[in-house]
DNA sequence: AATAGTGCTATAGTTAGTCAAGCGATGAAG
DNA sequence: CTTCATCGCTTGACTAACTATAGCACTATT
């Protein structure tokens, strides 16, 4: 096992697999966000979760968290260069996603 | 906001943010494989998720099962051609990953 | 005849993600 | 001036998701 190759696809998809963050990263695409508004806009990821996320992101240096006043609360994210250099990532799965993946509204409104 | 909005960007993410999905069709990228056989190169993953995952696949119509044989259990899955369209999606990654992707700094014994 | 391999499945256990509430401060609305 | 909502979180209890291990019914290899 010591001898692995270092693979960085791997590691990308390592990152990219975890719960809400290539939602987290679309949502950031369209530029920068507070924290609420994120978490609204990605839809039903909780604040810690959310957190957690943001944390890792920035830690990777994906994400920039920028705090404008400490009272009120006022922070921002948004993406790094090499957040933004996803977008190519996220093209690929839209492009992808219309041509290949079967709707799942028309199933539900047929639903067996 | 609407009821629904449908967006294939988003399902898409659904499905390839699921554990060990990605890892899959990355290996099926290089052709058919059997069950213990996939479960090796994807390294890690146990048998009850495995199936889990190739079974949401197999019902998205981009992974094909094939059984040569009951018993002894001999069973090929691969990639239908709207799983190996996935390849561009594999792709970006791997592009994004060795331009931005920072090294997990175990080893940086090599370079050029 | 023993061993290792196939594609799984079952059960139990651990980890990861969720839900709801709340905090301290503030600005807007009544 | 007094609610009320809002900001960016944090905490703790809960649950869904994933994991580890064992095993089955068989065969091919040794």
């Amino acid at each position: 096992m010591g001898t692995f190759d270092h693979c960085p696809v791997h590691d990308a998809i390592q990152v990219l697999q975890e719960k809400w963050t290539m939602h987290i990263v679309r949502a950031l695409l369209d530029g920068p966000m507070g924290f609420n508004e994120l978490g609204r806009t990605i839809g039903g990821c909780n604040p810690a979760t959310l957190k957690l996320r943001l944390d890792h992101l920035e830690e990777l240096g994906l994400v920039a968290r920028t705090v404008h006043s400490y009272m009120p609360p006022r922070t921002s994210y948004e993406l790094a260069p090499s957040g933004v250099a996803l977008q190519q990532v996220i093209d690929a799965i839209d492009t992808w996603a219309r041509e290949h993946l079967p709707e799942p509204a028309a199933e539900a409104a047929q639903a067996s």
